[in-house]
DNA sequence: CATGACGATTGACCTAGGTCAATGCATAAT
DNA sequence: ATTATGCATTGACCTAGGTCAATCGTCATG
């Protein structure tokens, strides 16, 4: 089962607690959009930690096309990878809007570690966290039907307790055309799900936003588990 | 890039390392092809290490379609995920023939991990790779093209030093049932793409086999790499 | 207001590859 | 030897969805 975690938000006390025994060593930075932080393939980066903005980590297949592995959102912790294994990074980092971090060089991070072997016992949460995303990215990645995905996809980004919560309201993060590839589909198929769950009622659009409302959540959610019949 | 790891194999220190400070905790145990050795889902399982034959690990959809994540061989230690995180298994693990393993409960890696913290710093370094893996088969599965899929995943079969060696032969680790599953494609495209480059000469079947001999080397690493024209 | 620019949307088209079904080819079982 | 079982292969078919191109909105700029 995906626990559909698309877009990623620090959550609780594992990031609070890094970010806790980091401090001394974090210096803000301001990059603005578009502003790579590393590439596939770097051997020197940083730790990052984002104050506010988003950044988008993705690889460039050979033939030019990107694919996005994951969006980070504020609170979260990332870019240790290379620090842990002494490999070089496994995918770009590009700030997506102008995004303010708390950044650390490699050469602290380590001295922190030996200091602090609980540092350790976080990163390896933070890791496991990233490999259970990338298994469901490879699950999403690979179920078809575009429907499916951008269903579950609205769903995961349904406020809390979505009971019968008045304010079913869904507001994509991101810029349709970024979200979409984030799904692994193009941004016409996104926008063609999108008009097949209005025409049928499930959903209504909410021109000049990026919100949805939603009419029929039941609906919305047998969508998303692909009953067929 | 992908660094193109299908099969996994333990490979040098990292697995031996973990191997020597875990022994004194590790107990044989023989598993019939077929066996279940956890469901994704399950909270208790064990940390294993193959001594001889294969494991593989995988989702099911849900609409029953199963994905393959990863085919683990000879040597590699696996299943301590959710003992670093405490979340369940992500995926399910299942012996593919009858496997040989060295298993070593929940309770005495906890303890082990705790007499001695070098083990965390293993798991990390474990850990980091299967995440690298893991955004191999995400690239694996977005980049289209059957034909490219399949040529890569012949060359990663290679024996070492291809520089010329004179035993161009391809040996299929697995049923080629198995082994489209890995690459995310389905039996019948395999034998499709296998066909066509045996068309054009790039390799040559032997029949009765999972063998292929390779005629054409440059032609195949051409099309691994997606030149296009 | 007019113009441009950028993204979302829609339509028309096309193809890669999944599905289903038939056939072949081996080894295993009787 | 003969049948049975299981997988690989091939063929025919069909559709999801990627690609390209045209249109439409919305917002920013002069």
């Amino acid at each position: 089962m995906m626990s559909s975690d698309l877009l990623h938000y620090a959550s609780y006390d594992i990031a609070q607690e890094a970010k806790r025994l980091l401090e001394p060593y974090l210096m803000p930075r301001t990059l603005k959009a578009g502003t790579l932080l590393w590439r596939e393939g770097d051997t020197d980066g940083m730790l990052v930690s984002i104050v506010s903005g988003k950044v988008k980590i993705f690889r460039i297949l050979p033939d030019g096309k990107e694919i996005t592995l994951y969006i980070f959102g504020d609170g979260v912790v990332f870019g240790f990878m290379p620090f842990l294994d002494g490999a070089p990074y496994p995918a770009n980092a590009q700030a997506v809007v102008d995004t303010d971090v708390l950044a650390m060089p490699r050469s602290s991070l380590l001295q922190v570690i030996k200091k602090n072997p609980d540092v350790a016992l976080i990163l390896i949460q933070h890791l496991s966290k990233r490999l259970r995303e990338a298994f469901d990215q490879i699950e999403r990645r690979s179920s078809r039907g575009t429907l499916t995905k951008v269903a579950s996809a609205l769903l995961s980004l349904l406020p809390e307790g979505h009971g019968q919560r008045a304010g079913l309201i869904i507001t994509l993060p991101l810029p349709s055309r970024d979200f979409a590839s984030l799904l692994g589909i193009t941004p016409e198929s996104f926008s063609r799900s999108i008009t097949k769950l209005a025409e049928e009622g499930t959903i209504e659009r909410m021109p000049g936003t990026n919100r949805f409302h939603v009419q029929d959540i039941k609906r919305l959610e047998d969508v998303a588990n692909l009953i067929v019949l």
